[in-house]
DNA sequence: GTCTATAATGGGATAGAC
DNA sequence: GTCTATCCCATTATAGAC
């Protein structure tokens, strides 16, 4: 193997340990079945990481930290937020079955930082994460349709992403297809009907009753 | 150590192997601490097991088969169907909080079992029941409260499984009870919105159709 | 049947050559 | 810096006394 730096290297080995935890899961992703997978040799993950749990640690960081797979379309001329919200979550069924170890991996490794006090953290944030990023999506479809949501956006966010959640887990163990459409229709046209006419033809551009002050009705999450 | 009977041993292996799990994880439940919990030697243990594969799989089928904790109420006279979903999700929201190791530890045990073809059975036909346990409290609860659904019930039941998976692993990470019961009210409403005055007024007094068969007119699905 | 003591395994970490 | 070979330890599993 060629001379990498450390930082590289540490990238490999995350990513390597990302494909071997899909596959075996994280009990049995050892440090040499890692290393295997990179196709390094021992000593060498040992020179990029001090200890296993340090890369564990590095690869939660990773998957956990890595930019949402945003679920949320962001903008859909002329649809009905119901039908935004179906079909993100379509997109994410879609994701799911095209590579359902990577969630249970992503499921595990949350899991696993639920553990540990330190570890707890990371995925707190990642939940706060996901929830701005459902707000944001919501709050953009709602403008984009003209339409007001009658129920606290952050409300309907956080249903979302539980949701989300529940779908991935229910899929995971019954691999049923149709079930899960069905809920996403379900859950789809229920929260559609959380949506009210903007009746004031748009005084002001960016209003919503959330809490937080939307600065634009743009589309999607700014950061 | 007094004598046992081998299923005895047994019983009190997995019982003390849940609440080394719940504390520990399932990755930290190691034969040693097992055996320490339920006050017994090593080799005690294998001699109720023949290993800890063993063990696990018993521990598996003991909180994944059993009698699943029924989520929504039975009957609760005079309520909207939409209470009864909220009053059930409360009901499910207090008992995480009141042992969420526990939860925890079923998630993790759920997960292990995807991992393997055998055990992934076992969690799938867990899911099954929930699903029916689901839909039977939504049909008694449209027959109680005298309307009907406006959506196949198995589909609502399905959703309902999912959130409560959904609501489990969100309120791990944030342990938000707010947020959580945001999102229980705001389900509760919209799926009580799936429900339609039941037009003929009622032609049988006495009927609670707690499984399978409901008497009730059109409930939903066929299959 | 139940224990103590011990073997066997596997995996994390390191020494030291190159 | 990177490797091979090795150490060390935790854990599972078993032997054998009682």
């Amino acid at each position: 193997m060629p001379r990498m730096s450390a930082a590289d290297r540490r990238e490999a080995l995350v990513r390597a340990a990302l494909r071997v935890v899909a596959r075996r899961g994280l009990a049995r992703a050892t440090t040499r079945a890692i290393v295997a997978e990179a196709g390094m040799s021992l000593a060498s993950f040992h020179y990029a990481f001090a200890s296993r749990d340090e890369l564990v640690d590095a690869l939660v960081e990773h998957v956990v930290g890595a930019e949402g797979t945003a679920v949320l379309v962001d903008e859909l001329p002329g649809a009905d937020v119901g039908d935004v919200v179906r079909l993100g979550l379509r997109r994410y069924l879609e994701h799911l079955r095209g590579d359902p170890d990577a969630e249970q991996a992503m499921l595990e490794l949350t899991q696993h930082a639920l553990r540990d006090p330190e570890r707890h953290d990371v995925a707190r944030r990642q939940y706060e994460r996901y929830h701005e990023l459902a707000e944001a999506s919501l709050t953009a479809a709602a403008a984009s349709a003209g339409v007001r949501w009658t129920r606290p956006v952050r409300d309907i966010a956080r249903l979302l992403v539980a949701m989300t959640d529940g779908i991935t887990m229910t899929w995971l163990v019954t691999r049923d297809d149709e079930a899960a459409e069905a809920a996403i229709d379900l859950l789809a046209d229920t929260i559609g009907r959380a949506a009210a006419p903007d009746d004031p033809p748009a005084p002001e551009p960016g209003d919503r009753p959330t809490t937080a002050p939307a600065p634009a009705p743009e589309t999607g999450a700014t950061e």
